[in-house]
DNA sequence: CATTATTTCAAACATCTGTTTTAATCATCT
DNA sequence: AGATGATTAAAACAGATGTTTGAAATAATG
């Protein structure tokens, strides 16, 4: 009898993914060694270098991976709200563009395993002061942020533009902040409540 | 004529106290070596190791040394909130709880260089990966937490208990969340208005 | 002043980190 | 099957980091 076929070579690129995911989620960039990557991986160590090149590539292929898709969704669905309104020779509705861009973090979030810890690393990022996290994260959040602002100012036209950018920076930071986001996801269970009743939500933008 | 006697040897200690709060801020603390911070400070090396033991009992020191006295003055206030509440009968008011809280934070802040620092390094403890960070942080936050977390439960009877205390939660929070905290003081700047008419604080306990 | 205790200093140490190297292994194609 | 290219493996490397050491300098004490 054959030895029995060695396992199908899981997909090591993916295994360190996700690997990097929980971990830079859990204990940081900085936090977290190639060593401690590999072994959760079940790689051996120099794959990381092989496969991306450098540890800073790694978190860029962390990140980019997740909020590629997750900015393509918010952005049909902002543009829709836009389009929508300007067909009807209307302002575009605040709530309509929160929702646009909130909704699909939050059906993200519960979509696969994995993505709960993505967004706990986002959370963590905005906060990092290690400018290589912080920095990736910025340059992919800039154009879909700046596509929010545009959209909020058109729906809110008495605003000063730069109030505007300042709510929604709380807006967004607060959705994301872990101890901050960890209350809200409990408020809408406890709650039994859609997330648009949450105070910080409704109000930002309606009072 | 004799040499100028050598500088007056400044307070090795202290100089290396203020070094590590303003790069334990800027640069989180893993992220802040031992020789950057002799450096800052202008004293050796193995100055750190002979003052305080290890890096871990530095930071022990940064945080105390500023979060002692502040907690001290949160307490007197919210007793004192509590106290005279009792002495009329009444409930202790919600507005006067936060105020009791948030006022010396705010005081803080502006007293002496290096506490704006010391508040940005709270903020970034508060979504600090690192066990040995957080860990510190909750150790000195966690008596004044609960001491407001029963005011608040005086002050509002009606809530249930762990309703009161994911508020509470949220709005300490957001307090010192960078990115957020930042926020809240652009606004009262910006609309030239106390922290208390901020749509957060105002309406966390009040809706 | 002599002695003792405290503080500073430069150098070294052990460990850990990201990365590279070189050889072995595996898969694919002719 | 054999050649070729891609992937994995173990080991080593260079640099950085927290810590320790032992001697020098300074301050305090009798």
């Amino acid at each position: 009898m054959k030895p029995p076929k060695s396992l199908p070579p899981a997909d090591t690129r993916l295994s360190i993914l996700d690997a990097s995911e929980y971990l830079f989620a859990n204990e940081g960039y900085r936090g977290t060694t190639l060593r401690a990557i590999t072994k959760r991986a079940g790689v051996n160590l120099a794959a990381v270098n092989y496969h991306f090149g450098s540890k800073e590539t790694l978190l860029e292929e962390v990140i980019k991976r997740r909020i590629e898709p997750l900015n393509m969704e918010r952005r049909r669905r902002i543009q829709e709200v836009q389009d929508l309104a300007s067909k009807k020779g209307k302002k575009p509705v605040v709530k309509s563009v929160l929702q646009a861009f909130i909704t699909p973090t939050l059906e993200f979030r519960d979509s696969e395993p994995g993505a709960r810890d993505f967004i706990t690393f986002i959370g963590r990022a905005f906060a990092d002061p290690d400018d290589s996290v912080r920095k990736v994260f910025v340059r992919f959040m800039h154009p879909i942020f700046e596509l929010m602002h545009r959209t909020m100012c058109l729906a809110l036209p008495d605003y000063p533009a730069d109030l505007v950018f300042w709510r929604l920076q709380f807006c967004m930071g607060s959705l994301f902040t872990p101890c901050i986001s960890a209350a809200i996801f409990t408020w809408i269970h406890q709650m039994s409540q859609t997330w648009m009743q949450h105070p910080l939500m409704l109000l930002l933008f309606l009072m």
